[in-house]
DNA sequence: CATAACAGGATAGATTTTATCCGATAGAGA
DNA sequence: TCTCTATCGGATAAAATCTATCCTGTTATG
């Protein structure tokens, strides 16, 4: 029912991109700034940066800035980005994953917590938590 | 941010009780109809039982049984007892496994919204579910 | 063209999840 | 009391996932 180390570090990643949005970072910085692990943090900028929730920049001077306006990037967008929708049992992305879905009374408790869930963490941008 | 499979299991399993409350019911009937690994789903009950959400009966003619009525279990009950308390990140319940607690602008976003699941969960009875 | 910084694949260690097995224990009925 | 049945609980193991690192390749700057 937790978000992974990986999905923090990921937030944390965003959130310390979200408080200088115009200026490109070096993952080196964020790192170091963060403690998050250098290699694994670079992983997961490739990951946010396919999701283009960052954009990088290669060779000399090059590194990661946001790609759009911390206003714009959710909590949920991020953990999209890094571990998929948000679900609390996987019944709730796929029926066909369950073999009880249809006649199961508890599916659409799944169902409509996803939603909420989903719904709240949508909401969350990242404009909210800068200093 | 998913349950795990055997949450799911005890779930299934309790369900299942919920639907003859008054009956005594082995471990091989509940695996049989609920398809769910024998062994691991007697492990489960004894988590079930600890928690006092079912109770065992030993011997010839043993099985399980609910301890309460279905109107008074609850999916966060369940939860409760085979992987903690709900929570998308431990710093929402443990303020001390993160560093940063104290200046993250992100934190009160975990706290209410393990407010938020653990509320809905908590309101989901088996009482709701049954046939 | 030398250097700095990211890209992406491979890999490995740690941890958690998902089970299974077996001797012990307790209860029902003969 | 004896036996059979079903749960209890500890040990263990296989599989999956998470966490992290390394190395080679690519791109951009000056």
């Amino acid at each position: 029912m937790q978000i992974t180390r990986e999905t923090d570090y990921a937030i944390r990643c965003v959130y310390y991109l979200a408080g200088k949005p115009d200026e490109v970072t070096m993952v080196d910085e964020i790192s170091k700034e963060m403690c998050i692990p250098k290699s694994f943090l670079a992983k997961i900028l490739q990951k946010l940066s396919r999701a283009k929730i960052v954009r990088s920049y290669r060779g000399v001077k090059g590194g990661f800035r946001l790609a759009k306006r911390p206003e714009n990037i959710s909590i949920d967008d991020v953990i999209k980005a890094t571990e998929g929708p948000v679900a609390m049992n996987i019944c709730a992305i796929d029926k066909k994953q369950c073999g009880f879905s249809d006649r199961c009374k508890i599916h659409p408790v799944w169902v409509s917590l996803r939603k909420d869930v989903e719904g709240i963490l949508k909401n969350k941008k990242f404009s909210q938590f800068i200093a």
